[in-house]
DNA sequence: CTCTTTAATGACCAACCGGTCATTAGCAGT
DNA sequence: ACTGCTAATGACCGGTTGGTCATTAAAGAG
């Protein structure tokens, strides 16, 4: 019974650490289970704080929802270089981003609520494609690749859900290069060889 | 005050009629809102019994998605044809398909599940795509393409995500016919267009 | 008509949700 | 050491959810 409680209740009074412990958390658990399925109760225990206190520094969880996951996107890191091997670069920008964060990817967190039409949710998930349009517009070179820009963020969408959503299938038993491949050669075809056949 | 209800509580006693509309409600519900957001009640109301029937029938709401939402897909019902036109056929199948069935399709209600996690969602989900993966697979000739396959299916998967659940965005606002037509040729190009660059 | 069967119902329940609020306690200024 | 400010808290609230159960009333059998 004698139980050595040396902190039943100490109090930590650090609003900026907090803050940005809950964002965090908040990240990570709206990627895991979506913006409906996550609780402001399981962020506020994964950032160490009571409930309330997520509620009194963002003041709802739709608030924080637009204050943790980040809105345009910074993805298309895709690095410079001669056209011809543009999907492949895409496809390693791509590939290295997702797997490098894992789970925590706010990307995720978008895809996921976006699907259970939440409208903040969707809101961003829209203006972040058409960021990362514009910015696969600007790489990449010729006009008549870009109607196709479309169907290559919906290839990305498609496969993030069954590699990192569902995370089943024969996607996601790949290893990263074999996938990181293989992408390479499906973006390819949606950018380049949209050929019908000639006779 | 002289109020004339014929009928204050006629109960009508059918219960295939009662399973069958409870059935039609559940699914159109699950595509609209995803297996969390939609309600129990919500479903009854529909189909126009009290709440605890839908239950007492189903059991649980999750038998009632597995009842309510076709498991294997019946999907690819691809024409049959010449092969180097697949691509369009296959477009054309799809779009017919969820044109024709507008919100109530059960990929809808499987898709918008998948994404927040839920397992029985998920698990169907997956059997259908190991379903049209296979359909595919048998429509399509060469061996070379059955690598891509996975990658025909994350187009399409992406390609509703777009048009028919997030609903906005450039592939929304496409007609029908143009839909289609671009997307044979995002088909096209994952199916086929993946040599690299000859010299 | 009467009785039995059972589909259908509405009241009810515990659990959980987001959100509010009075209270408590850490820290800076004096 | 005292005190005011306010970050942090836990108790609490109304609402909604999936699920249970005793009660009710149609339909078939005699």
């Amino acid at each position: 019974m004698t139980a050595p409680q040396a902190t039943p209740c100490k109090r930590v009074r650090n609003p900026q650490l907090h803050r940005e412990a809950i964002l965090d958390a908040a990240l990570r658990t709206f990627a895991e289970r979506g913006f409906e399925y996550a609780t402001v109760r399981e962020i506020a225990e994964r950032a160490g704080v009571a409930h309330s206190s997520v509620l009194r520094h963002f003041g709802s969880k739709e608030q924080l929802f637009r204050m943790a996951v980040p809105g345009p996107w910074d993805v298309a890191e895709v690095a410079p270089g001669e056209p011809c091997m543009l999907p492949e670069r895409i496809a390693a920008a791509y590939v290295g981003r997702m797997e490098t964060l894992a789970g925590n990817d706010p990307y995720l967190a978008l895809l996921r609520s976006a699907a259970t039409d939440d409208c903040a949710a969707t809101q961003i998930y829209l203006a972040m494609q058409d960021k990362s349009l514009e910015i696969y517009r600007s790489v990449s070179g010729g006009d008549a690749i870009h109607n196709q820009l479309p169907f290559l963020a919906s290839l990305l969408i498609g496969v993030t859900f069954s590699r990192y959503v569902v995370r089943a299938g024969l996607l996601a038993e790949m290893t990263a290069d074999q996938f990181a491949e293989h992408l390479g050669g499906s973006i390819r075809g949606v950018l380049f060889g949209t050929q019908a056949v000639q006779p």
